[in-house]
DNA sequence: TTGAAAGCGGTACCAG
DNA sequence: CTGGTACCGCTTTCAA
């Protein structure tokens, strides 16, 4: 690497891969000093109005985009939030996120976002990657089953630390979802209430998601209460899609069991489910309930409703985006209630 | 604000809101210089066994975690990729983004991801906040209507640019995604081959998305090749989502026009029209054919399949990751073939 | 094998 | 209203 000086030429200012003019280029365009462009630019100090002018049309001809590099560096200040997700595809975190962002983008904060395939390792390295970008926050996602040094990480990082999704464990500076333990409850009232007593669930990867864990444990306790028996049909390997649900429900028919309804551990394994039901010839919601959990699937179905457990996520997300503005500007951080669920009724019990 | 000097206090590197370890205060630690725990930490120069163990531990011990935004500005290189994609919360980019995060995570990259709504102006601010970043490398997405702005900025950004989705139209050092033109000649040819000829188009929102209008330009170009005129059915003013497409084709039949065959915008509105097409009582495919685009509704549904051209969208973020991967590497840009599409049949035509 | 010095491109803090 | 100076925390370069 050579180490000649090549500090922008002003004529070239307009070839294609020109360097990035600087604040002592924009200056000496200017013919004020850097410091006078960086508190034009930035819009502080008192500037005369006719340097204010100069410098701005300097700044425009020269196409200056401002370093936040360089900027956060010496500020100790800077304009990007990370944050983990279990998932970017995953529709119910990709909806939050896209609000989040929205949120954010209008306070001037940049998302920085990775996932993590619901794996406690590979959230750990990203948070360390995102980290050693010294973001102004941390966001996270509960619900997985995340390292002691991931967690001794952050909660070392001096800046605000947020949580989503998983409201019955908080942490950090404030905690945005729904309450699992609720949504276990909800299922297990709607079915209840509907004097059903015959009920199966059906699952997959539990041991990587806490939170349908903590839906099945809250669902599985309310049913206890009235002494009924759940029969649980959940596959560790299998990933937690409609295929999925579409085997586990084979193999429950085609193993005799069939039960008056069955909750299952998200909206994708339910269509699955209702696949398989519908090819054994069995009735939706006459002979078998079926309950989902998120909302998610309603918009893409054409004939079939999925009844499912839902909420608001875009307000998640808008809710994390106001909430960390506030603790950015000063505030302290107010307890957030859980996120409202509610039973979303269609066609399917 | 204070200005003194707070070094970190090494017996307080457990306490939770410590300031994070500088390279110095490791370096102080182990009794080394700055210089030889950067080049420990960066496996770099060579180094003896023992002060490069003495060095691990102390960084270790302090838990320190580089700061990636003082190594960007003095090596004036930078580890994140930023992306402007027209909405997060779409399943078709955000599997794109999923693949491609994926795959530059490998590399050590991060994402910085943000959102245009497909709107030109939007894009050009996220643009200019995310280059202000000086990511490695931007990638944009085609089919919105860029501002000629936003077009020079990226000219002359001095790092690899890429394109996504958009292949008609190449843009920067590489495009990855379909010909949107393919596409509409395959749904052209798609209902030529079954004889049908009374045609409707259904979409929303085209002044935005300049992909979906080449997709109907096509489509239509074909249709008059055999001499077969289109109907078309647009709002401007919905979204292009599922009510859309139920409201349109109700406007439709309502209005006294059957078609044999429908193409539509993309997979919701599909699923919104076949929805109204139902509630007519019109038998679908045998009076009607419904050819949706995307392939993204799929495993949402439980009885219909919907007829989609569909194609492989994590291979489009591979592909693209791969490729960036390359060219940042120093290798020169390839021509990309575009991404292949293919008619996923269905049971709606 | 090790480390001192000189920036990277900004901003905080004062002094003029 | 304007600008000089001293860093921010790291890497590059080069000398010891």
């Amino acid at each position: 690497m050579k180490n000649e000086k090549d500090k922008i030429d002003l004529a070239d200012a307009n070839f294609p891969t020109a360097k990035h003019a600087t604040l002592a280029d924009v200056a000496r365009h200017a013919n004020v000093s850097a410091m006078t462009v960086s508190k034009v630019l930035r819009g502080v100090g008192s500037i005369s109005k006719d340097t204010r002018a100069r410098v701005k049309a300097s700044a425009e001809a020269l196409g200056y985009v401002t370093n936040g590099i360089a900027g956060a560096l010496s500020a100790k200040k800077n304009t990007t939030v990370g944050i983990v997700i279990p998932s970017i595809s995953d529709s119910v975190y990709s909806e939050i996120i896209s609000a989040l962002s929205d949120s954010l983008t209008e306070a001037g904060l940049t998302l920085l976002i990775s996932e993590s395939n619901f794996s406690g390792q590979i959230e750990e390295r990203q948070i360390r990657m995102i980290m050693s970008l010294r973001p102004a926050a941390l966001i996270v996602t509960g619900g997985i089953e995340r390292s002691i040094s991931a967690e001794k990480l952050l909660k070392r990082y001096p800046a605000p630390i947020l949580q989503l999704w998983d409201a019955d464990n908080p942490f950090g500076d404030a905690t945005i979802g729904p309450s699992h333990l609720q949504a276990g409850r909800i299922a297990a009232e709607h079915f209840l209430k509907s004097g059903l007593n015959k009920i199966a669930y059906v699952g997959a990867e539990l041991s990587k998601d806490i939170c349908a864990r903590l839906r099945l444990e809250a669902f599985r306790e309310r049913l206890a209460e009235e002494n009924i028996a759940l029969e649980c049909f959940v596959d560790e390997a299998s990933p937690r899609q409609a295929a999925s649900g579409e085997t586990l429900v084979n193999q429950m028919i085609s193993s005799g069991y069939k039960p008056n309804a069955i909750f299952f551990l998200n909206d994708s394994m339910a269509l699955g489910g209702l696949r398989a039901l519908l090819k054994y010839g069995i009735k939706v919601p006459d002979e078998v309930s079926v309950l989902g959990f998120n909302g998610t699937s309603r918009l893409n179905t054409v004939q079939t409703q999925l009844t499912t457990i839902s909420m608001d996520r875009r307000a998640i997300g808008t809710t994390a985006g106001v909430a960390l503005r506030a603790i950015l500007d000063g505030k302290k951080p107010e307890k957030i209630p859980p996120t409202k669920l509610h039973i979303l009724s269609g066609t399917t019990g």
